[in-house]
RNA sequence: GCAGACGUAGCUCAGUUGGUUAGAGCGUCGGAUUGUGGCUCCGAAGGUCGGUGGUUCGAAUCCACCCGUCUGUACCA
């Protein structure tokens, strides 16, 4: 016997992946209708790709596609043809908008939403599977096509319930790093790998602040575990100028009040939230050119920079929703001007309670060679996506979402399980659901009838519905109230008077069943809403 | 990938310097109660002590390797 045992299968999950609950579910729908709804009003359309894609189709573009499987997960087909699946929805994008660009309007506009899978080391609200939901332009060059972009995330960002003032859009040029780069020498092919290498730790400015920046621009920096990473060599001068780049954005509240137009609006009557984001743009722009002056890229992606932040001025979001910001780096490889982030600004706490550095929650980016790879032609484009699960963690313990829990089935019980009886308990769960009511008949061994209370209960059935032989030959139905129940259970220690004082239930006229049904939910609505409301 | 910590019942954890049959609480199931959830009481099931190999008369305990989890770090399209 014991023998069979040590055969027995184990039940488990794949590393990184996850099992996702009823509530999950509902919530994360309700989530993607929400950022549906923003999407379409902008006039985006959808379109869906499949999971697996030639594994070409995917990493051409990348300067690691020597590891097929590091990162994502690849098969080989039939015909030997590598497939991978995919590990975001860009690329996939590119692919179908190359393959039907005859068919195609441009420019394009549309959104996706869907499962992405990375075959990497998974964490705390890390996954190897996960949901994202992207909106893409294809084939506008303008940046007023980026400039919508960054309003719509952060309408999308108001649209689930984040308030003005807990996100921002970030935004930077990819221009304006490359720029920088230029200036501390760093140009030109052979320098390719130190200018990722500074990319990557400018990226860390969150994490490491500037001084764990300027470690990793210099020779190293070594972590809490004794763990040492290599630094991108430069010296002291050009360490300086990036740290000084990254530091154009951090501008406190007096200098900006310093501003001279600002004093001189101050003095007229205050300054309104736009005016001090308008008077802090001028400042970030400002310390651009200082940094700039010397380099046509970072001029030329300065001058975008300009032209997005009065667009998005002009249409009333420079209050602070968007802000142009140097630190904001984004994916390393195939980003070409703008690039923009969506962060959250309130602390997130996890399920131990502490809190939690959530970082972006969403990004994107002009990606003007992507499709262009396909088709040889120029078809310039920008998008973003949003992580929608990694942002559902975050709402989830706000407690922004499961605010809509649905209400469990009403239990239509069995008291006599020959054919004739279950038919009549089968046609009363029938007649409640026909009247809109969630209902289900008790499917389980009828015999035992406290069993099937304590399924609804632990169920959380809102009420029972019992007819034994005395109520059916008196036309008659018991209906239990099965959430007053348990709160008259707390007043009631002796079991023998709990059974017989049958508590919170009502006799009813079978005939009353809907209506009698109906009303009692109601009224339970009704509880719960005073019950939120203390 | 690199560095560190940790793996005992479904869950949370005890387990003495290496010593007989590895325990508790919670949960699960059954009964007290075949037409009434909760409480209470009684009973039961549930462990190759993460795996493999080694040291030893003897290993949950010591050693090596592997697997897994967590933390930091790298990579992250």
């Amino acid at each position: 016997m014991a023998k069979v045992k040590q055969d027995k299968l184990r039940a488990r999950l794949p590393r990184g992946f996850v099992d996702r609950s009823a509530a999950d579910i509902r919530a994360t729908d309700a989530m993607v209708a929400r950022i549906r709804q923003v999407y379409e009003r902008y006039g985006f359309d959808p379109v869906e790709t499949p999971a697996f894609e030639y594994t070409d189709c995917l990493g051409k573009f990348l300067p690691d596609t020597d590891r097929p499987n590091a990162g994502v997960f690849s098969v080989q087909d039939d015909d030997e043809q590598w497939m991978s699946l995919r590990y975001d929805l860009t690329a996939p994008l590119a692919r179908h908008v190359a393959e039907n660009i005859n068919e195609i309007q441009l420019p394009y506009r549309t959104y996706r939403a869907g499962w992405v899978f990375r075959n990497e080391k998974p964490g705390p609200g890390r996954f190897r599977q996960f949901m994202q939901f992207d909106a893409d332009t294809v084939g506008a060059a303008g940046v007023q096509a980026d400039a919508e972009m960054c309003m719509m995330m952060a309408d999308t960002m108001e649209a689930l319930g984040i308030a003005r003032g807990d996100y921002v859009i970030r935004v930077n040029n990819r221009k304006v790093l490359d720029g920088v780069m230029e200036a501390i020498g760093l140009g030109g092919d052979e320098n390719a790998e130190r200018r990722l290498t500074v990319l990557r730790a400018i990226d860390k400015l969150d994490k490491f602040g500037p001084e764990g920046v300027a470690l990793l621009l210099g020779e190293g920096r070594k972590d809490e575990s004794g763990d040492f990473t290599k630094g991108a060599g430069l010296n002291s001068d050009a360490i300086e100028k990036v740290i000084t780049l990254l530091d154009v954005g951090n501008i406190s509240e007096e200098v900006i009040k310093e501003h001279p137009a600002a004093q001189a609006r101050r003095a007229q009557g205050g300054m309104a939230g736009s005016e001090y984001e308008a008077h802090r743009a001028d400042l970030v722009f400002g310390g651009y050119s200082r940094l700039l002056y010397s380099s046509s890229t970072g001029l030329s992606g300065q001058a975008e920079l300009r032209t997005i932040w009065d667009l998005v001025k002009a249409a009333g979001y420079g209050d602070g929703r968007i802000r142009i910001d140097p630190s904001v780096v984004r994916g390393l490889e195939y980003y070409t001007g703008p690039v923009y982030e969506a962060e959250l600004l309130f602390d997130v706490t996890n399920e131990k309670g502490e809190v939690v550095q959530f970082g972006s929650v969403g990004g994107g980016g002009r990606y003007d060679g992507l499709i262009k790879r396909f088709t040889g032609r120029d078809v310039p484009a920008t998008g973003f996506s949003i992580g929608v699960s990694r942002l559902m963690t975050a709402l989830k313990n706000l407690g922004k979402l499961g605010d809509e829990d649905v209400l469990a089935p009403v239990l239509v019980t069995v008291m006599d399980g020959d054919t004739g009886a279950l038919g009549r308990y089968q046609q009363m769960t029938q007649t409640l659901r026909a009247a809109g009511i969630r209902a289900e008949m008790y499917q389980g061994n009828w015999k035992k009838f406290g069993n099937q209370l304590k399924y609804a209960d632990r169920r959380g059935c809102p009420l029972a519905i019992i007819q034994g032989s005395d109520e059916r030959a008196a036309g008659e139905i018991q209906i239990k109230d099965l959430i007053e129940g348990k709160r008259l259970s707390g007043e009631i220690t002796d079991n023998v008077t709990w059974r017989e004082s049958r508590p919170a239930q009502v006799t009813a006229r079978e005939a009353d069943l809907v209506e009698t049904v109906r009303a009692m939910l109601a009224a339970q609505a009704e509880d719960r809403r005073a019950a939120k409301g203390n």
